[in-house]
DNA sequence: TTGTAGGCGTTATCAT
DNA sequence: ATGATAACGCCTACAA
């Protein structure tokens, strides 16, 4: 291992002031074209690395977005995040920026969040779905770094990137109806109790009175592939067979579809199933899964160059709230 | 947004030196019980947190894993590494490390790495199967960075945990054409030259050659959804229809499989197919996946726990490579 | 058990 | 265009 080699290092051998070899790193236009090449060369040369905790300690600036995720029983990555996870990468990427992503799931992990905050080795956050406990956010929120919330319009005072939730329900409960002839509805919902799961329950709701169809109950469960199956196992085991069931989520819609299809039951002809997030495994299940689209990777975009608007120019955004639309993607399962 | 806390903060609060505080912090077997209290409670009072960066840099640790992926085109965190990055933070919590995932899918994304590797922000690395760049890995090594490899034997002077390829591939073939009669098969291949997709291939190869069944041809794609639709299509574009197809990974089969039924196949009675992997996702596919099993956890598991003990003991185990049995798991797409 | 001094590697600020 | 100096917040080593 050879030794290590400092900012120092090259600033003598460059025979400059190592505020000069710092400026060729953070502020290449103040320095001359010729102690520019110089200097470059001899980092290269000696592969030198500037360390980025003297920098951030320093008060220099790093680059890196963070992402809160919360991962589950079964994903490290829950599928939901994935296209909005990718689509923010993407655009971070193109802007030169960094990005960590946080798993929020237990203290433990949530230190390492803290440190970063505090170290300044995270500059933005982009919080998603899922983690909304009021008092991680508000301890987050109290650190004063700058937030983006998307998925959920849970602060009306934070910046928010959701989707149309309502509509997107309804859309496929009318559909499973008035397209489909379903007379006799289930909806599985969510066990939380964040806007995402209560909007869809209550647009199921609505439409089943309107269209004076049958509901045969809502079932709560989490939202993974075991929670489907669960879910399913319930409804076989009441006895009271739908001929429709709108899903809170696709992975719990695969669960489910996995599990009727287990006991018996086709699907699409014995009983229809919608989904909602439309990812990407959707379209790869058999039957394909019928159901609600979201733009999540558009919205994960979004949520970056907001945020990165936010930290370069220290400004807000005009419109604090946005929503993104939703539509139904027909497939085979329903 | 209330003025910054430092150690300074506390120390003169509390009526002691800093190194008092900082004992408290990381030695407090050395601080007197009242001290003890009395500092603690004025840093929960205050909510203060100690920078991580001022902390490396003065030599501090932090006790953080890094675990080294590479994300693709459908997937950020592609669904083979899922089990094993769970496994790994069940383990990394229980021991009380925190874990970043670094994704080295480009420059940007690496240097991310780079920067915390120099920062020693991360203390150990492991790095996964699929990140195996030449250049890249002996980049990461010169650092002189603790690392453990999972997945892949790539390296014979540093820890590797991997499974037995070879065996669970010719396990794979075997049940193939003994149980199931197969007498036209087909091997959907990895792209890449990494050990696992070449033991795989060769095992196929030889068992084929063995039975003396037909061999239709080696047809090969990335590791994704649309890469196993893709080498479905090219297969039935051949038309040389095989009544077997044994895939390099879940992922694969799973993407060929739905093309297949696509097309009007019917699994498996028209064509039997098997997977690698087993990951969870091939429990609810319809049909479930027939699949070579790796205790992709476990392999994670053992990979935090030897980390970990050569980070806190600054020594080696004495078996350098281990190897993880595979086993056939049959359901029904075979 | 506690305190003092010094340094970790970088950048901001102010000079020149 | 470049340099000197101080400061960032914490920890190690040594001293008391």
């Amino acid at each position: 291992m050879r030794k290590k080699v400092t900012i120092d290092t090259i600033a003598k051998i460059a025979g400059v002031s190592k505020m000069t070899v710092s400026r060729v790193l953070n502020h290449p236009e103040l320095v001359s074209k010729r102690t520019l090449i110089k200097v470059r060369r001899i980092i290269e040369e000696l592969g030198y690395h500037p360390r980025a905790d003297a920098r951030t300690l320093a008060g220099g600036r790093v680059k890196t977005l963070g992402f809160l995720i919360k991962s589950s029983s079964e994903f490290a990555l829950p599928p939901f995040y994935n296209e909005c996870v990718l689509g923010a990468f993407k655009i971070a990427k193109e802007k030169g920026y960094r990005f960590i992503m946080y798993d929020l799931i237990d203290e433990t992990s949530i230190s390492l969040l803290t440190d970063h905050i505090h170290s300044h080795f995270v500059e933005g956050l982009i919080i998603f779905e899922g983690v909304y406990e009021e008092t991680l956010i508000k301890r987050i929120l109290d650190s004063g770094i700058t937030v983006v919330f998307v998925g959920e319009k849970i602060r009306d005072d934070f910046i928010t990137i959701s989707s149309d939730n309502k509509n997107g329900a309804r859309e496929a409960v009318e559909y499973l109806i008035l397209k489909r002839g379903c007379k006799r509805l289930i909806h599985i919902a969510g066990t939380d109790d964040k806007p995402s799961c209560l909007e869809r329950e209550m647009a199921y709701l609505e439409v089943v009175e309107n269209y004076g169809v049958e509901n045969l109950g809502i079932v709560r469960t989490s939202s993974t592939l075991e929670g489907g199956v669960k879910a399913a196992r319930e409804i076989i085991k009441n006895g009271a067979i739908p001929d429709g069931i709108f899903c809170f989520s696709d992975i719990i819609a695969i669960g489910a579809m996995h599990e009727l299809m287990n006991h018996g039951f086709s699907i699409p002809k014995d009983i229809k199933i919608v989904g909602f997030d439309d990812i990407i495994l959707s379209r790869y299940t058999t039957p394909p899964l019928t159901t609600v689209h979201q733009d999540i990777a558009k919205m994960g975009e979004l949520a970056v160059l907001t945020l990165i608007q936010m930290l370069d120019n220290k400004n807000e955004p005009r419109q604090k709230h946005i929503v993104f639309p939703t539509h139904l993607v027909i497939r085979k399962s329903a």
